[in-house]
RNA sequence: CGGGGUGUAGCGCAGCCUGGUAGCGCACUUGACUGGGGGUCAAGUGGUCGCAGGUUCAAAUCCUGUCACCCCGACCA
């Protein structure tokens, strides 16, 4: 086998690195249709991981799946004003079914909360029944302009949960919650760091009283929305009539919630973690956490039967201590293999020859490092065991230090312009709207988020136009994806 | 929706200007040698040149139309 060409480096092109790693690494391959790409075996089982921990914490936090239908009567969309306003750009609609036309057209949805609220206003009729904690796991359908895989397609994978509740300070703690589940997933298992802030007026959701938002920052430094929890206030249930009987039966709207994490959860490990060589996929989320190539000459029958059984004593006490575990035995060679699973960054891999049982050791290459660490056989599951666990600390250190690295306080416009071309920028703002849409003019900023936990704004002055600030803590700028 | 580009083998491309047997690299198949960082040699498989018209003895190539996709912007998880 020949080399192939060389990705593009993150530094000439991290575009065009991105849209390459992600066919080389398998993860998707395009389907026929504009923007709408097959995610193929190897990315699917990265959000089969993401799927299983999130649904997890969903539970424990007390919510149950459901399903609704995918295809929404278009006058549902008319029912919420800022709602409709801001999808029915992006709805791809079905005219016909059956054979002839419909009539009353059907949207495909790109979001449940109008289908979703129709039924709840069903299911709610006193306090009792309430709270409703549930969540769909699903696909959704929005018509971009610009597609790219995992960050922005027309058709996508996630879960959307949609809560209702009788108070609003109930309401208000259960988007606070699923915030930090959100926050949670990314850090501890996707190992990507990330800020916890409030959305602008501008970049709320259609339809929220609040947009909650986690932030990460790629490693072109711009920045990644990555989950996002909403306070609709009454502004549904109004629209939707979800009215119960509260304990004095005066009738009262509901206070509901929405929340969502997609596939670009995929996206933001790629580009959080990725470097020239490919993917570096966090342990807790890649699909194969540990890669054992078998090494021996054809020749050498011997030599081979001693390495495959003890490859198949380390993988069966690898299984055993839970470590996803591959052992590539294809007939091909060896250099062939590791460059393959390095970009599609397996975090450990493990070369096992003849020579090495001879020695009593096994190579371990680590994603992150350089070279490869000589292991004696008898502590080699321990070692890797424990050694998932650490590359995931490493990765998200590495990490962390980027966006610290890349993030700077500004106190004057000068600095908001120069540090936005690196990444994160923090600064009090006014928050006036048509100041923010003229810094995104003048720089391809925006305010990424209000940070929940940040740097006061007491005292400070706009970075823009010089009047207070209008929030209590300072923003974060970046160009954003 | 504006700007740019591309449609030729699974992938990446050349050929088109100047019409005349459809080519190259990788991948794939078979065999031998090889095997600790993208192996070598040899022999092979695979194409209605995006689609529809037109010009011509003859069209991947020239003309007209059309469709699709990709990339860069504005909009969005």
């Amino acid at each position: 086998m020949a080399k192939q060409p060389a990705l593009p480096t993150q530094a000439e092109d991290f575009s065009a690195w991105y849209n390459e790693l992600v066919y080389k690494a398998d993860l998707v391959d395009l389907g026929p249709v504009r923007g709408a790409f097959v995610i193929k075996p190897y990315g699917y089982a990265l959000w089969e991981n993401i799927q299983r921990e999130l649904d997890a914490m969903f539970k424990a936090a007390g919510h149950e799946n459901l399903y609704f239908p995918m295809l929404i009567p278009m006058s549902y969309f008319q029912r919420e004003a800022q709602h409709v306003e801001g999808f029915s750009p992006e709805l791809a609609v079905v005219t016909h079914a059956g054979g002839a036309e419909l009539e009353e057209p059907l949207a495909i949805r790109p979001t449940s909360e109008t289908i979703i609220g129709e039924l709840y206003a069903k299911w709610v009729q006193s306090y009792r029944d309430l709270p409703l904690l549930y969540n769909q796991w699903c696909n959704v359908v929005r018509w971009e302009m610009r597609t790219r895989p995992f960050l922005r397609t027309s058709e996508f994978l996630w879960q959307e949960g949609h809560t209702a509740h009788a108070t609003e300070a109930e309401a208000r703690a259960e988007v606070r919650t699923m915030l930090d589940v959100y926050a949670r997933l990314a850090e501890e298992f996707a190992a990507v760091p990330v800020i916890k802030g409030e959305k602008t007026e501008g970049e709320r959701f259609a339809g929220a009283v609040e947009t909650l938002t986690i932030e990460a920052m790629m490693r072109d430094g711009k920045a990644l929305q990555s989950g996002t929890s909403h306070y609709l206030g009454q502004n549904f249930a109004r629209a939707f009539d979800i009215t119960f009987n509260d304990v004095d039966n005066q009738q009262a709207f509901a206070h509901t919630t929405s929340w969502g994490l997609s596939t670009r959860m995929i996206g933001a490990i790629i580009m959080s973690h990725g470097d020239d060589q490919g993917l570096i996929l966090p342990p807790k989320l890649a699909p194969h956490q540990v890669v054992v190539v078998p090494m021996g000459r054809s020749n050498d029958e011997e030599g081979r039967t001693r390495v495959r059984a003890e490859v198949d004593r380390l993988v069966a006490a690898l299984r055993a201590a839970g470590v996803r575990v591959k052992v590539d035995d294809r007939d091909a060679s060896p250099g062939a293999k590791f460059y393959e699973w390095e970009q599609k960054g397996v975090p450990l891999r493990v070369d096992l020859g003849p020579k090495d049982l001879d020695a009593g050791t096994a190579l371990v290459k680590d994603r992150l490092k350089d070279e490869k660490d000589t292991v004696p056989l008898s502590g080699l599951v321990d070692h890797l065991v424990a050694a998932l666990p650490d590359f995931h600390a490493r990765l998200f250190e590495r990490a962390r230090a980027f966006r610290e690295a890349r993030t700077v306080e500004a106190h004057t416009w000068d600095e908001l312009v120069a540090g936005v071309e690196k990444g994160f920028v923090i600064a009090a703002h006014c928050g006036d709207p048509a100041s923010e849409k003229a810094i995104q003019e003048a720089t391809k900023a925006t305010v990424r988020c209000i940070p929940l936990e940040g740097v006061s704004a007491a005292g400070s002055v706009c970075v823009h136009t010089g009047r207070p600030s209008g929030y209590a803590n300072k923003v974060v700028f970046a160009r954003a994806y």
